[in-house]
RNA sequence: GGCGGGGUGGCAGAGUGGUCAUGCAGCGGCCUGCAAAGCCGUCCACGCCGGUUCGAUUCCGACCCCCGCCUCCA
């Protein structure tokens, strides 16, 4: 039985899906004003993991990861650049895919935009007013009206009297209660008529929180598994959604939801307001995407990830390791059989909400006895697949085709040629001085039975 | 201030009432022309103080410290 951990009840829970057999799960994806960073990443591979386990276990997974594409972050980007949002947001919702691809993520079933559920959310928001939980405030927006709605708080534990007015939450004598929040915005001058769409309440846009609650609504329904995201969404965000779908449908809305931990940087969160973060494209000029993929998975989903080059290096050498013990092996994907007492340990660690480091150190284990010689491999290659790890061509993994300086592989070749030409003469100072050489390349050499083999370090 | 999550060996990171996490790094050895890889061995641990217990890193209580949310944020 896969359990997992739930932030509504803050307990590990059995996992019950409402329709047998199917899971229907939404995650909060990014707004594309700009590249990803690895806080992003993280909400990727967790995800697509999270969703690689349950398709694992058997289930059909409906997975949904929205973008918005209308925002004030947005408008503002667009205007600075001197650009339509649309092609703004194109771009970078190209990049995010790009990025996510090089991760090891798989595309979602869906990947709603925004800007084209304008209409759901429109009759959310009127099935809100219609109920009294919405009102049409004085400035011309719409919000939520936050006291009418009884549940508000339960996700995140706050009460609204703890909230209260004031402290850091400003003061705005059109909400009736401070914590109202905008359902939808009234158009403002300057602003650019690709932001505007016409309501009954006149012309606006969106706020953000709504979004979600349409998109998904739309397309897992108004009752569904699980919804996801990054910890910082807890609150407001998600406390919002709850009080908008179900103040609009008086039914629940998710049964389990899920947050990621923060990459962390010194300690402190990477965002984009600390200005700590690094790109995922910066990143990857330095490693692979799939030390980066390992290095999220390593850690387990919900505790707090330290980005550092050390740590990145760290992850690296490990992964190095487990690619290592396939050399040779012709290792195939198979069916894995969950009997096998290997699997079962892994699947126990997956069941255990998602504990991919235990997952990972059984498949250390794997690799110990595929250089011991057992006839493994096959099982650590599909285990690995389960998680999105070690399924490329080994060697093209250890030369690193894609990273930046260095010789290129035929000079590699070439000097790897001369050196076992000179150990062939016994002219060890010339091969050393070769080795040197490569070394200062950062390439590594291991002369084996079978001929010298290299990788880049 | 309110709410939530943490403090594990040099680093990262699981877990458990009493034998081992795991990986990286280090050290010694085997192997190697020498290395690398692999193998064997090895050092280093559970924030602090009490309590429960035959026995606590693990349970309970207090304390200290860190992080996050409460404002856009994955």
């Amino acid at each position: 039985m896969l359990k997992l951990h739930n932030t509504l009840t803050r307990k590990k829970e059995d996992f019950v899906p409402i329709v047998a057999g199917k899971i229907r799960m939404y995650v909060c994806g990014m707004t594309v004003y700009d590249y990803c960073h690895l806080g992003h990443a993280r909400v990727l591979v967790v995800f697509d993991m999270v969703r690689r386990w349950f398709k694992a276990s058997g289930f059909d997974v409906n997975y949904v990861r929205n973008v918005t594409d209308i925002d004030d972050k947005i408008i503002k980007r667009a205007q600075e650049n001197g650009e339509t949002i649309h092609a703004l947001t194109d771009r970078f919702i190209r990049f995010m895919n790009e990025d996510a691809a090089a991760l090891g993520a798989e595309p979602p079933d869906h990947e709603p935009r925004a800007t084209q559920y304008v209409e759901e959310m429109q009759a959310i928001i009127e099935a809100l007013e219609a109920k009294g939980l919405a009102y049409h405030a004085s400035d011309g927006d719409v919000n939520f009206a936050v006291r009418k709605f009884p549940g508000y708080g339960k996700l995140s534990g706050k009460s609204l009297d703890e909230l209260r007015a004031g402290e850091r939450v400003a003061i705005d004598q059109a909400k009736q209660d401070p914590l109202d929040f905008v359902l939808w915005k009234r158009a403002k001058p300057g602003e650019p008529d690709e932001a505007k769409w016409p309501s009954k309440w006149g012309l606006g846009r969106p706020g953000w929180h709504i979004e979600c609650s349409a998109m998904s609504c739309k397309l897992l329904g108004e009752h569904f598994d699980i919804h996801g995201g990054g910890a910082d969404l807890q609150f407001p965000h998600h406390e919002n959604e709850i009080a908008q779908s179900e103040g609009a449908t008086g039914s629940t809305f998710v049964n389990y939801w899920m947050h990621n931990g923060f990459v962390r940087v010194d300690n402190e969160k990477m965002s984009k307001s600390l200005g700590n973060f690094f790109t995922i494209r910066e990143i990857l000029k330095q490693f692979d995407a799939e030390v980066i993929r390992f290095f999220i998975l390593r850690g387990q989903y919900r505790s707090p990830l330290n980005y550092s080059d050390a740590q990145l290096q760290d992850a690296k050498n490990s992964l190095d390791r487990l690619y290592r013990s396939l050399r040779g092996k012709n290792a195939q994907l198979t069916e894995i059989d969950w009997n096998d007492p290997d699997a079962a340990i892994f699947k126990a660690a997956m069941d255990d909400d998602f504990n991919t480091p235990e997952a990972i150190a059984l498949l250390f284990k794997l690799a110990d006895e595929v250089f011991a010689g057992s006839e493994k491999a096959d099982l650590l290659l599909s285990l690995a697949n389960v998680l999105g790890i070690l399924q490329r061509d080994i060697e093209n993994y250890f030369r690193g085709a894609s990273l930046s300086d260095g010789l290129s592989a035929e000079a590699v070749e070439a000097l790897i040629a001369a050196r076992n030409a000179a150990r062939k003469g016994k002219d060890f100072a010339e091969a050393d001085r070769i080795r040197q050489q490569l070394s200062d390349a950062k390439i590594i050499l291991e002369d084996g039975a079978g001929g010298t083999i290299w990788r880049r370090g």
